[in-house]
DNA sequence: ACCTGAACACCGTTCAAGT
DNA sequence: ACCTGAACACCGTTCAAGT
C-alpha cells in the first residue's frame, strides 16, 4: 500500500528522538521507509516543511488542560501572590518543556517551525491567550509570548547539549535543569506581571 | 607568504556576514582564500572550533565600558526604581545585540560556541558578573545570565528571521524589534532583582 | 496517483604525498 | 611547516520515466 504523510511524519520524528537532527536526512528517511529519496518529495515540499509538522507534533500532544478562558477581567491577586491564571501559565510551559526535554534538537526544531509557521504550534498561541488571560496587555503579549518561549526553548537546549558534552568531555558551566527553569520563569512572570508594566 | 590562522577566521567572518551561515562552508572558505579545503585543517581543528572563534570575534569589540566592579556590597535602590549596576546590565546586554543584529546567523554561532566553550566569550562571563553585582546572588547568577542570554539571542534571530522572511513571503507576527527587546529586558530585570529573590 | 533511477550541485573530514 | 590532490561518505532537490 502507498506511503502516507503521516507515515513520514512519524518515522521522521522517531528518528529525530532516537538519533537527533544531524541523522535526520531525508536520504536517511527515505532508507528507514524503504523507499527512494524521490519519493518523498511528494508527499511533502521539502525538508522545512517536514520539519514544521515534526514539531507540532511534538508539541500536539500537549492537552488543553483545565483554566479556561477568564480572558477581559483582569486577573485578581490571591493572598499567595498568584493567580489561577498565572498557575496557567507556569503550568503550560513546564508541560512544553517536558514535552521538548526528552527529544533531541527538539528546542532548534521548534524554533525553525515558530518562526517558519507561527500558527502551525497550538500550545504557543495558547501560551500568549493565557499571558493575557494573567493581566499581559495585549499589545505586549507577543513579546511575553517570545520571552517564555525563548527561555523554554533556550532551557530545554542547555539541558541537551549539558546531557551530551557530560558525555563526552564534561567541562564548566551550571547545572541549568528544572530548578533553574522554574527560577526564570517566576522572575519572568514577576516582572511580566507587575503593576507597572 | 603562509596563511595563517587569523585570516581563516576573518574571511569566515566575511562570509558570515555578507552571505549568510549556509554559505558558510570549508569549501566556500577555502576558495575565498584561494587554497585547497585541506590547507584549512592545518590551522583549524574542524568547523565547530572555527565557529567558536568567529563568535568569539563577533562579541571581541565590545568595550569594557564603565560601570567598574563594585561587588560585594549590595546594590543601593535610587529614586528613580534603578541602580548604576543595574544600568550596566542593560548597557552591555543592549551592546551585545547590536553587535550581533547586523550579522545573519549570529545568534545561531554565537549559542553554538557558548555551549561549546562558554569560556571563551568574555562578554558573556561579564554579563554574569555584572549580575551579581546588580544584586542577583551568585548561586542565581548562572541562571539569570542564561534568561538574558536565551533573550538576547532570540531577539536576535527573530529579528533577522523576520527580516529575510518579508522580503520574501511577508507573514503574520509581532514585530520584535529593539522596544520589544527592552521590555523584556527590564521585565527580566525587575524580577530578577525583586527583593523576594 | 505514486514511485524509481539517476543525476546535479553540493557538504565535512582525512591523509598520503609533495615542497 | 605548510599545502595539494584525491578520496570517502555523505547531503537536499529535481525530474524524466515507469507503473
Amino acid at each position: 500500500m502507498a506511503l502516507t504523510r503521516e507515515q513520514v511524519v512519524d518515522t521522521a520524528v522517531a528518528i529525530l528522538r532516537d538519533f537527533g537532527l544531524a541523522d535526520l536526512s531525508m536520504r536517511r528517511l527515505a532508507r528507514e521507509l524503504d523507499v527512494q529519496v524521490g519519493a518523498l518529495y511528494w508527499h511533502v515540499k521539502n525538508k522545512q516543511e517536514l520539519l514544521v509538522d515534526v514539531a507540532a507534533r511534538l508539541l500536539g500532544g500537549i492537552p488543553a488542560s483545565g483554566a479556561g478562558p477568564a480572558a477581559g477581567r483582569p486577573a485578581p491577586r490571591e493572598e499567595g501572590g498568584t493567580t489561577p491564571e498565572r498557575a496557567a501559565v507556569v503550568h503550560l510551559a513546564l508541560r512544553i518543556r517536558a514535552a521538548l526535554v526528552p527529544v533531541p534538537d527538539s528546542a532548534e526544531v521548534v524554533q525553525l517551525a515558530q518562526t517558519l509557521q507561527p500558527a502551525a504550534l497550538e500550545p504557543l498561541t495558547r501560551l500568549r491567550e493565557l499571558l493575557e488571560a494573567a493581566g499581559v496587555p495585549p499589545r505586549h503579549s507577543g513579546w511575553a509570548q517570545h520571552l517564555l518561549l525563548n527561555h523554554i526553548l533556550g532551557s530545554v537546549a542547555a539541558h541537551q547539549d549539558r546531557a551530551t558534552l557530560d558525555a563526552v568531555d564534561a567541562i564548566g558551566g551550571p547545572e541549568l535543569g528544572e530548578d533553574a527553569f522554574r527560577w526564570g520563569l517566576d522572575a519572568a512572570l514577576d516582572g511580566m506581571l507587575a503593576p507597572s508594566r
